[in-house]
DNA sequence: AATTTAGGCAACCGCCTGATG
DNA sequence: GCATCAGGCGGTTGCCTAAAT
């Protein structure tokens, strides 16, 4: 096999796109589309590397691109997400119509964060729905989709308290993939009696929103939502 | 008015994954 | 099965502008 390397960068332009730049991006793919990344550049006559006008079609130049402030529920909708997600900012955005994940990333470092930071973290009691099982160490499960939490520590106090890997598997709107997640630094949900192993009904979900939902309402109900985040990642 | 600081955002970098030869 | 590439993604950088001093 033999192709010519990527990225020949010797003699390409770096930088911010000038507006004449951003002209012929668009003319040439609203005349032939974008096809090939890596030749668009040569074939539009364009100094600029295959990634670098993806980039800039995608985050700037693409028409069905809502720009300007976030509105109030798109600020709810990418807290609630992140919450769920983590920084998966494409998986994100593909629920944001007209926004990017670049654009959502900014957002969210620039202002969400940050005012995340500010709020207290509030600790109300766990869904009563919750029912106790005893052992004190292994696997919780919760309602949907069959999350198995292999706890790494747990506690036999009022409060439950674990750090670990999550594993669940759903068969039902993920469409038979396993998932697996990291909880970030403990999952404290206040629980009344001894904690850990816990067996609970069934919930099931028909799509991933309504999951995403039951899921973030089940973490808010508990309190303190788990840092699920980065690589929510299929692993098989 | 000049300088410094902070915020916002566009763009780059490097890694990962799936496709291809 | 392996090597390489293109596309995609998230983290980070650095420039520009507005606000503060």
């Amino acid at each position: 096999m033999t192709r010519t390397p990527c990225c020949e960068k010797m003699g390409l332009k770096k930088g911010p796109w000038t507006p004449e730049e951003d002209q012929i991006l668009i003319s040439y793919i609203q005349r032939y589309g974008h096809g090939n990344w890596r030749a668009l550049p040569k074939q539009a006559g364009l100094l600029r590397c295959g990634k670098s006008c993806r980039l800039r079609w995608i985050n700037y130049l693409r028409p069905d691109i809502k720009r300007g402030k976030f509105s109030k529920e798109e600020e709810e909708t990418i807290l609630k997400l992140h919450q769920i997600l983590g920084n998966r900012w494409s998986a994100i955005a593909a629920r944001l119509p007209g926004r990017t994940d670049n654009e959502i990333k900014n957002f969210w470092h620039t202002h969400l964060k940050k005012r995340l930071e500010r709020c207290e973290v509030r600790k109300v009691s766990a869904p009563s729905s919750w029912t106790q099982a005893s052992s004190s160490k292994g696997v919780v499960m919760l309602p949907m989709p069959q999350l198995a939490v292999a706890a790494s520590e747990s506690s036999s106090s009022a409060d439950l308290g674990f750090t670990g890997k999550v594993l669940m598997s759903a068969n039902e709107g993920l469409a038979s993939r396993k998932y697996a997640a990291t909880v970030d630094s403990g999952f404290h949900g206040a629980h009344s009696g001894d904690a850990s192993g816990e067996t609970l009904g069934g919930h099931r979900s028909n799509n991933i929103s309504e999951e995403m939902e039951f899921w973030y309402d089940l973490f808010m109900k508990a309190g303190q939502p788990p840092q699920v985040h980065a690589n929510l990642g299929q692993i098989a």
